[in-house]
DNA sequence: CCTGTACTTCGACACAGGCCGAAATAGGTG
DNA sequence: CACCTATTTCGGCCTGTGTCGAAGTACAGG
């Protein structure tokens, strides 16, 4: 077959630690300059320029250049969903019991991936659409119900104007220890857009990690019937 | 966080085009000798140790020992998922019209993924079997009906007997064309082995590629009211 | 204009890793 | 035992690539 050459392209872009660096720092879906990301990745801003220059290449980034600074981001969903993969298998593979720390029980527990929510916080909120009939199971594809429709849209999702009203689940965004889908898609874009900037949520500064609010809980449970349980709100540390 | 050089120890095996034909050649879910992987990585004997060597380390491949011979395979189901995704993204980003090539459509129809079937006539079968309400997606996790354990153990399947009732679906194990599940799991295994034992399919010599037997189609119908649409028969090179 | 900041390019060095010839090990066969 | 085959180890060559210092470009603001 003529794809393993371009197989081992991919591959080798994320085969050097500055690089997983930068793009997992961005696995928050913020965009970053190049010389955040050269801190981030603690290489100089020289080797951050050629290592950025290859990811962008290589499609893996894409970048907006706004006066004297370029903002990189990752290029595309399955791109983050190839991440979050190899984050899991990493995960599952690398070590026996590095339970005891806690950012990385907090990312387990909320976090962004990419343009939605995962962890075992989004996999719990999914669940429920589905017990109350909001989403369906359609023949392995997930669809909004005309019960979900009428909700989103009151709640000011309007799925028509989104690209696709069909794909509202991510399929390959599995959290890292339970096997289980969690909401993507345009539906699962604004929803983490809203709990946003409705306050009902907050990404943790530098990270990937996201708190739901008190006020998150309570609105969540009042406004979409969802009960979640709350997070420790231990992963306090907020510098660098 | 700690993970990032362990992705990139990851990614670093599937970063030679060598290592990566190997790990391709392995997709069929066969095992291979050393001097066989070397023919087909198109390198030496000596060359294929040392990238043998690395991948059994990384826990991408496992070994068995079998007299003067050492038998190699894809170690486990998330490896091949990984590959599989790996490639669908390839292919995707790769080329924008290559459609001329027959292998690659015949790839596309029905090929074998590690150890189960895949391809959109895979996906078929997870559809009607659904349909079927043989199968039943609960709660994100695809099970077997009543009527699906049943039917399936009338037929020799034994579902107490693997090691998860549960899991029967590949949930990462995209197609690379649709975005669609196909069935994986125990009873997915079960299927394409009792399918190759009957002749219903036959794998094709040195590659994924997997064809179904006039035979097959009929005893699919008649035996489990799946109807498949027949493939080109074309796929007919035999020769590396 | 000059100055500061963001970023890239150049150049040189060093190290890692792929490659194969040659030789060694290991198992199988007679 | 000799002889064959499968596989690994060793040694040396060579290419690729990560690294950073230094210099160069690009933009903003006085």
């Amino acid at each position: 077959m003529y794809l393993e050459p371009i197989v081992a392209d991919l591959a080798k872009l994320l085969s050097h630690p500055a690089r997983v660096s930068i793009v997992m720092a961005l696995m928050s879906g913020r965009e970053m300059t190049a010389t955040n990301l050269a801190l981030e990745a603690d290489i100089t801003a020289q080797t951050a320029s050629s290592h950025l220059d290859k990811l962008v290449r290589g499609k893996v980034l894409s970048v907006r250049k706004s006066g004297q600074y370029r903002y990189f981001r990752i290029s595309g969903r399955d791109i983050a969903e190839l991440i979050e993969i190899l984050q899991g298998l990493s995960a599952r593979q690398g070590h026996p019991t590095e339970d005891s720390d806690n950012r990385y029980l907090a990312l387990k527990k909320a976090r962004v991936c990419y343009d939605h929510l995962a962890g075992e916080l989004a996999v719990d909120m999914l669940d429920q659409f589905k017990a109350q009939q909001l989403l369906e199971d359609r023949n392995g594809v997930l669809e909004l119900t005309a019960a979900g429709i009428t909700l989103f849209r009151k709640k000011g999702y309007n799925p028509d104007a989104e690209d696709d009203t069909q794909q509202l689940a991510c399929k390959n965004c599995l959290d890292w220890s339970e096997q289980r889908f969690h909401l993507a898609g345009s539906l699962g874009r604004w929803i983490m857009t809203d709990m946003l900037q409705r306050r009902w949520a907050e990404k943790l500064p530098d990270s990937r990690i996201v708190r739901i609010t008190e006020r998150g809980l309570k609105k969540l449970e009042k406004e979409y019937s969802i009960r979640l349980s709350p997070q420790p709100s231990e992963a306090s540390e907020s510098g660098a």
